[in-house]
DNA sequence: GTGAAAGCGCTAACAA
DNA sequence: TTGTTAGCGCTTTCAC
């Protein structure tokens, strides 16, 4: 009908129900049930508009079906960082189960910039998805372009750091209690001038993990001495910086709890080409159990911080919110992390 | 108009540009074209809209206008597999590029499956992508889904791959030019029995690099030994595998060439703990410049895979292409990649 | 079990 | 410079 008076030479027209409705003789509606598996639809006839949309090569436009109903089934994901091995597990996590359960993912990588993570959450919002998942910059305290999904009922889960916002879900680890773990493993190999090296703690990971390296001491009696907190960040170039400010340090520490392991690894590299020992004069323990953590020797202790079932856990939370599963509010999950003893740390014979 | 009969209670209406319109006194065309910064809308009316649109809290809805427009700016990624550093680097170009340009981004993973790959091909259909971004999985010849593309005249640029894709653009490295620098650097280290740890022949990388690893022996008077080439995979039980075949080799071999870095570490690491010299015994090649192949010991010589930079230049090729600056059909776009030379390979004093 | 008709929110040709 | 009008392709009541 509608396509009656077009010209049919256009070949860029697209194929639509219409046509399909067309050569069979049923009517749109009909057609659109049966592509969506509709139950009043004939086992029959469901199977004859298969047959034509493939024969006619037609491909659903999910646009239009979204704009009608309202459900992109798209989820959304924001993160500060893209190019590290922790936040493409996470990805590879939410990409499976996302897909498994018919969602398609779309990332917005704000490169630390507060400003554009706002234009992300926004362009969002335009896009009309239908969940986030989101491990914000948290470079200040502006979260405020996370209201806007609030308050358009589009859910949010965050991952990794940003406690600040209440009344929203998380998936997190115990980074306050890796943070003790850590510390405490170095007390036991008989450390005791023990260096932290890590972000800044603006970002709550941060923040948690210095809290539990402070309980630590404190408990182990030892109070905690502000020259031996490195928070330069974590990188290359940390790596290096912390080494040369350890080497220049006096008296000497004699353990380190770096909370990445590139930055660990690199730390160690620079402190063993200048002749200390590993373990013996410093005892390390990094952070995120990257393959790194593996093939450098001696071999890193780490804090395993697990990307994959992170990214699965959020994506299935969202995904079950999304379904109505369960309605309950806020929820803070917390993944299991885990300390992995290993060479770098191992002082004394035993454990 | 569309709206008077409608009763105003349900506050789970979208604002609109109706609503923008109604509240301004102006037709509805009027608010899409000043929000689009149409150039033929007085400034005074466009601030107007603009700050009407901001006090009722508007959100352009992004599918209604592509749905019309055919135009849905957004980039469809396809990876056979996502968790490791080359293809973050590339997502994070890709990401980079694409954003500034004011493209999104959908990634869609296959996790080494055809079928799934097929999938996802189809899906980025029906979401109406102007255009792909694909590092096929390649596992066996059936490339058909991307023909799908051809035919509703959607680019394509394939990268990491696929060059069994006939007019087909891509961005891609000279594999084989890189096989062969490697192993002539081995050569030239006095190497004469060189091991070649890489993976599946069927992916065309892999297929380069051999091809460059043999013409490199062969200009060197020696000829393949194919006992000492090893295409179990690339991934850390290959790299252990690859260690004991090494130690199994009679005459020992004096040379590797190991086409991932992290396989190569763990190589590596395996055959220093059975008491191997590095290089003395047996200098090693890499390929990637991960990060791990700066912080091993001895520290990795490798070849630079630069994927940050094939991102972006994928992205900006594509984004190029569907704003019609060229009309050129397939492009191979050759990316500069170079051996790093470091202690892994460097036998003699000089290079 | 199927059809008619309205409309999701926007854009763009054509008028004025 | 602005308004009118007709869809983009699909879903979904409501009717039969």
């Amino acid at each position: 009908m509608k396509k009656a008076d077009t010209p049919v030479m256009s070949t860029r027209q697209e194929i639509t129900i219409y046509d399909i409705a067309d050569h069979l003789g049923v009517s749109s509606s009909t057609v659109s049930r049966g592509l969506q598996n509709h139950p009043t639809i004939s086992e029959s006839t469901r199977r004859e508009i298969a047959a034509a949309a493939a024969a006619l090569g037609y491909q659903r436009n999910l646009l239009a079906g979204s704009l009608r109903s309202r459900i992109t089934r798209t989820i959304g994901v924001i993160v500060h960082d893209l190019n590290n091995q922790f936040m493409s597990s996470v990805l590879t996590g939410i990409g499976s189960v996302a897909s498994d359960a018919g969602y398609d993912v779309i990332i917005a990588y704000s490169a630390q910039n507060t400003a554009k993570e706002a234009l992300n959450a926004q362009n969002f919002l335009k896009r009309r998805v239908d969940g986030v998942i989101a491990s914000p910059v948290c470079d200040n305290n502006d979260m405020s372009h996370f209201r806007l999904f609030h308050d358009k009922k589009v859910p949010v889960i965050f991952f990794d750091g940003a406690a600040e916002c209440p009344d929203s879900s998380m998936v997190v680890i115990d980074n306050a209690g890796s943070g003790y773990q850590a510390t405490q493993h170095l007390l036991r190999q008989g450390c005791r001038r023990i260096v932290l090296v890590t972000g800044n703690k603006n970002r709550e990971v941060y923040a948690q993990r210095y809290k539990g390296y402070a309980e630590a001491l404190r408990d182990h009696g030892i109070s905690v001495d502000d020259s031996l907190v490195l928070t330069n960040g974590l990188n290359e170039a940390a790596g290096i910086e912390a080494a040369d400010a350890i080497m220049r340090m006096y008296p000497r520490p004699d353990g380190a709890f770096i909370t990445d392991d590139y930055t660990a690894a690199v730390c160690m590299h620079k402190l063993t080409d200048a002749g200390w020992s590993i373990p013996e004069d410093l005892a390390i323990v990094g952070f995120n159990y990257d393959f790194i953590s593996k093939v450098v020797s001696p071999q890193l202790t780490t804090i395993q911080y697990p990307g994959i079932e992170i990214g699965e856990i959020a994506a299935r939370s969202l995904i079950d919110h999304l379904k109505g599963y369960y309605s309950n509010g806020a929820a803070r999950i917390v993944v299991r992390s885990q300390l992995v003893k290993r060479a770098s740390s191992q002082r004394l014979g035993q454990m």
